[in-house]
DNA sequence: TAGATTGTTAATCGATTAACAATC
DNA sequence: TAGATTGTTAATCGATTAACAATC
């Protein structure tokens, strides 16, 4: 059932067409063709039809897709009712906010667990969730069969930390700091966000759009 | 001087070249191959002069290149040196992290006004910078020649806050929300982060793995 | 049945990798 | 000079787009 090889680029439309689906549904749209979603993806008929195709034959003939089936599918094929347990490691600003914004259990996770150093906010609650010390992070990974570690810590420590989570057995990690994970974990799960990447590519962009005016 | 076609790729490339360039440097290394600096990159020797020579010729036979001068060439295509003046609007949990957090000057930006519709936290401060009230934005952007927006905002709010910013002459946005930018104003410069399809495409990556692992 | 629209194969396009002459 | 390494062209690989027969 289940087709390896699936390209990367595949993978990442993949939540945009969960989003657009689910909107077309609270719309109480029944059916969309492939054209129709494109436009909506702003991408093409052809691309839709391969990508969704990667998974199986989900579309019929002279009719389009099923909205409904296809937003199952399709949240099957992410795995979003998997509900991975998950911890995050820092609690400082931008682990706050992962923890307190995210609707986890939308995205295939469940939150269960926040430990930070920090020990002025041990005890303190984000979402009805106990900031831990993180010296009991891997006891506490290993009693609790934890999947995922959101690492919202600074780069120097993160070595440190995968290193007691994988030994505790996690293998997913999804990682703001600027430590390669993979290279020392060569069978782990990674998934990067480096947000100062991103806004230096905004910058580039912005950069390009005012010497492009400054011409005409 | 400033070749234009440059693709997305390369551009997403840049930030890890000046990121490494910069760790060379503060190593004390003086010059590097690109060999060696495909190394850093998990690239190839290959795509490192490709890349490089989309923008001109910084190396020198024989030689390979000079870690300080490449590390400014790469600033300047970046155009790290340009400080866009920037606001922040929201100041919920992610603007806040990221008002907090980011080192918005080695960025190319300069966050000069952080805007909040709460009235409960006016005026209360991020890093010096005081929230102010997000009815004031359109007369602060256009006041101040802002150049840039970090929208932390929920969705439904976005078309109305990005119609008064650009009305203010605002072009570039950096969009945290699931709101279309570029559909309503092609000509805006826009760098997505949508953190809820990340995090599921590592549900994805976590389900195949787990498969994997069942199988064997 | 006729029209619509898929699933799938073939053609195109772009990005990565390999090769090598130029040259420091 | 000889060795190293670039800049650049050519070959390969992968992803997107186009085309069309299958079929609802």
């Amino acid at each position: 059932m289940n087709k390896d090889n699936i390209s990367k680029s595949v993978i990442r439309r993949l939540p945009r067409y969960y989003r657009f689906l689910t909107e077309l549904e609270e719309n109480g749209t029944e059916r969309v063709s492939s054209g129709k979603l494109a436009e909506i993806m702003r991408s093409t008929a052809s691309q839709v039809r391969q990508d969704l195709n990667c998974f199986g034959g989900f579309g019929h003939q002279g009719y389009g897709y099923s909205v409904t089936y296809l937003k199952g599918e399709i949240a099957k094929i992410l795995g979003l009712d998997k509900n991975f347990k998950a911890v995050l490691v820092g609690a400082g600003h931008i682990g706050t906010a992962i923890a307190a914004h995210m609707k986890f259990e939308n995205l295939g996770f469940r939150l269960v667990g926040i430990f930070d150093n920090n020990q002025s906010i041990f005890g303190s609650k984000i979402n009805e969730l106990e900031i831990r010390d993180v010296s009991e992070l891997q006891s506490f990974c290993a009693d609790n069969n934890i999947d995922a570690a959101f690492l919202c810590i600074p780069k120097d420590e993160a070595p440190e930390i995968v290193g007691s989570l994988y030994s505790s057995g996690v293998r997913c990690f999804w990682n703001f700091t600027h430590y390669y994970i993979q290279g020392d974990y060569p069978d782990a799960t990674v998934e990067n966000v480096h947000l100062s990447d991103i806004l230096m590519t905004l910058c580039y962009s912005m950069n390009e759009a005012v010497e492009k005016n400054e011409q005409s």
